[in-house]
DNA sequence: TTGAAAGCGCTAACAG
DNA sequence: CTGTTAGCGCTTTCAA
């Protein structure tokens, strides 16, 4: 780029003094005496200059850029997985850290040179993202480096992982509806996503469908009913107009995605079942048209920034070495107006 | 970061020639010209040794460390502005580049903290962005740097810029409505967005509005009230239904935002007038909801990937130096179900 | 207290 | 065709 530079060097000739003492006082040291003389003439013409240190070269002998790596699978399809970049970006930051961003779109040969890029550019550290919270194996070049996963587990890879807690999740759910009193007519909608694509169910929908069942159970209610699909919006259409057309009158939802949830109030509005009044809904995520929704929906959220905000942290911990923890990250409920009492009388 | 990596010295030595001709092996640089048989036992060498480029130490000596930043003022808040990070890492990464990614949250100390970052580490050349289209002046700092402005327009600073092409969709709106027999009850709502915050409108607003009334006048047609508020599904909403209530009936809208249409659905429908048939509704963005929604939302999209994808393409094309221009990139029509031809009998 | 000098990993004149 | 040498901008012994 362009724009000359001035080194280091020309700030210790403009103050007079050798490029070390320059060094010692722009790199803000004590555990070398300079005097305060020096000192202020190195700060005065540096300021005077505009210097600026060149982190690249300083790296060359400290082996630090003070930068660091975040590798995800995919950043653009879900919307505010942002929010974890940002998350991960202010923490960087404050540390005085820059971050690279890197996405693969699940190919592995692309997530190699990707890796590789970043090695490359010696970044200290380095974030394995996924958009959904899953098991993955981490590129063999990470192996031996220092590594946090965010949103993913990796059994037998040393590194701690961040994830959102959606065991405790579950439980929030089946609290609100409890907490409405509602103990029957319960569906479960999406269920653990066991899908033909992911027939043993998905990390997320596997964790809450047990914590809700087990509040559930402990409140002394149960799950009418569990449908298992996929979490699109379309899903929750179908699924729920297949429910009512079967004759089954649900009084309470509980959606695994606010998409879900959204679908399923087209289906309920369509046979002119009412929300809550007629049946509460309950979902997780809390993306932005959950708010939208008439009435708003209440929801568990999903806690994008501070997933990504506890990884950076993490890594820029002074710890020398990271322990292989898994840290869960509490899911916040937002309440709206989609979970009531059920009517006194029931529908159909 | 650990592991302890292996140096071109290393390489050269195992391969039993000297630093330099490894260098042009290496660099594969044909300039010079290298023995076959030096060159294959380089080759082994370093695949051997599982050699690579320290990319910040050839950059002390070639100043170009094959990255690039991009700095917006906002990434997360809205969604799918993860496109145009994709598009732009996809464009950098087709080039060898690695990108850098700083928010500054409109903090124009943050901002100048975070575009010091990025030089301080010797990027090529910087992306900066805004997240709605405006007119913005960049810190003086990437002033005679190598800049692409994205979704930004900063007269007298000499930079292109890339922009979405919100003339010709307003243009486009007005079409989609004509071709199906629209020519009164036509009502823009949110308008230029001129709100106390932005007494002037927004340019986005104010072009969409000025290609949208040329060609509604150009095919015989005209708007029956446009309703200046701000852009959030809760205004569309709002104002809709104060439409309804003022007694006007509406048999089009064109929506400033598909947040708009959203609101302006649910008005719609509580008074129980249906889209398409009652009135139809077209708006511009193309995020996700607007296919979920019954029936699906024409709208013209936002090109966020191709955005995000030009501007890198920009920045690391050859051309020593970079023209002003503004590009501007082609909003593509999304055909779903919420325009038809109006009804034959009027409401109201 | 300060400075001279070496060296991080790599490239590029310039010889040979 | 290949090697020697200097040096990019900075830090860090080591000596003064």
């Amino acid at each position: 780029m362009s724009g000359r530079r001035v080194t280091m060097a020309q700030v210790a000739q403009a103050a007079g003094v050798s490029p070390t003492t320059a060094s010692f006082v722009l790199s803000g040291r004590t555990d070398m005496r300079i005097s305060a003389a020096a000192r202020e003439r190195v700060l005065a013409a540096a300021a005077d200059l505009g210097y600026r240190p060149n982190v690249a070269a300083r790296a060359l002998r400290t082996k630090s850029t003070q930068t660091i790596g975040l590798v995800s699978d995919t950043v653009a399809t879900t919307p505010y997985a942002g929010e974890v970049i940002r998350g991960a970006m202010e923490a960087a930051h404050a540390r005085g850290n820059l971050l690279f961003i890197a996405e693969t779109g699940g190919d592995r040969a692309v997530e190699s040179e990707l890796v590789h890029g970043m090695l490359d550019r010696q970044v200290d550290a380095v974030i394995y993202a996924a958009m959904y919270t899953r098991y993955v194996t981490p590129p063999k070049e990470l192996y031996g480096r220092r590594v946090v996963l965010l949103n993913c587990l990796a059994p037998g890879f040393d590194a701690p992982s961040v994830i959102p807690d959606e065991l405790e999740a579950g439980r929030t759910a089946a609290r609100v509806l409890l907490e409405a009193g509602h103990t029957d007519g319960i569906y479960a909608i999406g269920g653990h996503q066991a899908i033909p694509a992911t027939p043993d169910g998905v990390f997320a929908g596997n964790e809450r469908m047990r914590g809700l069942q087990e509040a559930l159970r402990g409140g002394g209610a149960r799950l009418a009913g569990v449908v298992e699909s996929d979490w699109g919006a379309e899903d929750g259409y179908r699924e729920v107009s297949a429910l009512l057309r079967d004759g089954r009158r649900p009084r309470a939802l509980v959606c695994g995605t606010d998409r879900v949830s959204f679908g399923a109030y087209q289906a309920l509005a369509e046979v002119g079942l009412g929300v809550p009044d007629d049946v509460s809904v309950v979902s997780f995520d809390d993306q932005d048209f959950a708010s939208w929704l008439h009435p708003g929906l209440t929801t568990v959220a999903l806690p994008h920034y501070e997933l990504g905000r506890l990884a950076a942290e993490l890594i820029l911990s002074p710890e020398p070495v990271l322990e292989a923890a898994v840290h869960r990250v509490p899911m916040p409920l937002r309440v709206r107006g989609s979970v009531a009492p059920p009517a006194a009388t029931p529908h159909g």
